[in-house]
DNA sequence: CTTGACCCTAAAGTACACTACGGGGTTTAG
DNA sequence: CTAAACCCCGTAGTGTACTTTAGGGTCAAG
């Protein structure tokens, strides 16, 4: 069983060791035997936890929505059910967020429109909205 | 003249008390005068200031962005080119944002369609798609 | 056998925007 | 006059996800 140093699980997985330290120290992954050196000895299969941890980083988990994801393995009466809810939870909460940043993107783009982008700036439209006195 | 205590300038915008020496340090808003108790005697304007912050904070700037906002007045040559650079950069920003949150969603939606929400969790089409080998 | 690449730890630093704490002075209503 | 409410300051803590630093062992190649 070959086992591999934290120098080669990181480039393996194109994070740095420090984050790998990190992810053990957070419960991410699990801590590895160690050599007598007091090296880390990973299994292969801690490449995949790594890449299991960034799909799901990518797809808008957090480390601790994915601490949590990866335990509920351990618990019994667990099923696809709970993780079929956490990504429905996950995709209003990233939904939510679209709206929010839209609704931003639309107010600044109304500010932009009304702004020719010339003449000083207290005759610019964006800081006088700024500035209007209503909150 | 009337002037406003911290208090209540906090109670005329709505945020609190250590939130508006936070802005001072920070350089969102100028140091007031202070009475001869050490008390800050804040000028209405303030008011003004922080409506224009709160806005602004609204419209997703950041508080280092809005700092910058605020000293193009002091910087001679500025005019409202430069804010409406600001707003467009700031809503290509907000854009990209948007977009990494939707190809976000789609990509678990999909994984949430393939899902039946039935069956024990080594079964589960969701954290198989997690599990892939390929990164 | 030495040098460079690699590994170890604990603690601190980064960015963002606050929030809280501890300890003490001031103002105001009753 | 006293007690509550308010103000002051500096420092530290919060959450997220790391990164950096400092100081020191280990391993592989030449």
């Amino acid at each position: 069983m070959t086992t591999l140093t934290i120098g080669k699980v990181a480039q393996a997985t194109g994070v740095g060791v420090e984050t790998i330290r990190f992810y053990e120290r957070e419960g991410l992954i699990a801590p590895p035997p160690r050599a007598n050196s007091g090296y880390r000895q990973y299994p292969t299969e801690t490449v995949k936890r790594l890449h299991f941890i960034l799909r799901a980083k990518n797809l808008g988990f957090t480390l601790q929505e994915i601490v949590e994801l990866l335990n509920l393995r351990a618990i019994p009466g667990a099923g696809c059910a709970d993780v079929q809810a956490r990504a429905e939870a996950k995709i209003a909460d990233i939904e939510k967020r679209i709206m929010h940043l839209d609704a931003m993107r639309l107010a600044l783009g109304a500010l932009v429109a009304q702004c020719h982008g010339e003449g000083p700036l207290n005759e610019c439209p964006i800081l006088d909205a700024l500035n209007e006195d209503e909150p």
